[in-house]
DNA sequence: CCCTGCATTCAAAACATATTGAATGCAGGG
DNA sequence: CCCTGCATTCAATATGTTTTGAATGCAGGG
């Protein structure tokens, strides 16, 4: 094969493993997907342990990964025994899967858990000294600038899910940066 | 220490070891500011090692870490000869430290990268065969969906460091959300 | 110019995570 | 009901990361 198509073919599933590392993710899992995205037919598991020149074991938890956090899809082909993969391709489809059910779900928690934390000082405040009870108002101030910035996450995240029919990245492509 | 305020502390400096774990740094950096955060005064690195109960060695390079990125701030105490540290309470200078110099680099960079590949693509394709071509307009396809969710980050970020006067999180407190 | 009290460095150790490949499981064909 | 071809599991291992603490560096006081 051409060598730029190789060239191309590499420097792009390097960089969704850069890119899947960065959102917690492996390495692997993020040049697995690469390689499915690059390949205009599904894959098995062996072409992809082939590909990336890693063990059949770590394809097959790996890929499994992929499949829960909706990336990658298995797919038949026929006359085929072996499972077939390709990747999703809607973009937009694979953030909202990850903000969905993993930001979204830290954001909760950490509200829950700051929510917790000011009404136990709240409920607790006459049974503290004099000296305890400016602590607290401290604590206070300090846990409500943290809700502040989870909420304002919380905002975000829902601005970007809410948007019910998946932004048009297409149109984006054609607006010019700077 | 009345246990209320202990037990407060305590979930804070735990969540904020695993926001920052989230946000790809050091458990131990978020714990840290975590400390700092809820200390009306300036700590020593031997009070944060000793409050935390790790080594002076781990306190000193994480501190070093949350320097680097305007987490906390030196600050000095008069009549001490130590080296004191205060968190920096600003949330969204927090915020867009991280996302100005980490964020920020990764999305140029992957630009950059597509950019080079597509060209690189259009450069060679006369040298290909037209099997090759086709799957060189393949790559071009994928490519450019990876692309538009890169300017879509970008613009993301941008709206959120544009806004020259810092997003005013009091106010996103007060919003009713769902 | 040494001594003290601190911060920093860094190699070794502890720890955490990812990968491997042999063993196991499972389904469909004969 | 066994055999084959595959996927999956998992304990052992390799790899990567963080922590530790002893050694080192450095500044200021005496």
């Amino acid at each position: 094969m051409h060598e730029t198509l190789t060239a191309v073919n590499e420097s792009t599933v390097t960089g969704l493993g850069r890119l899947a590392r960065f959102f917690g993710f492996s390495d692997v899992m993020g040049r697995l997907y690469g390689t499915l995205l690059l390949s205009p037919g599904p894959l098995s598991l062996d072409d992809l342990g082939d590909t990336l020149e890693i063990s059949k074991g770590s394809v097959s938890m790996n890929m499994r990964g992929l499949e829960r956090w909706g990336m990658a899809k298995e797919v038949w082909v026929r006359g085929e025994r072996r499972k077939f993969y390709k990747a999703e391709s809607d973009m937009w489809q694979v953030i909202r899967n990850v903000l969905e059910s993993r930001e979204q779900r830290e954001v909760h928690l950490a509200l829950h858990v700051l929510g917790e934390s000011i009404e136990k000082l709240q409920a607790a405040e006459c049974d503290l000294s004099a000296e305890e009870q400016q602590l607290a108002r401290y604590y206070l101030d300090r846990i409500g600038d943290l809700q502040a910035f989870f909420q304002f996450a919380q905002l975000a995240l829902h601005a970007v899910l809410g948007s019910e029919k998946a932004l048009d990245f297409e149109a984006i492509t054609k607006i010019e940066i700077e």
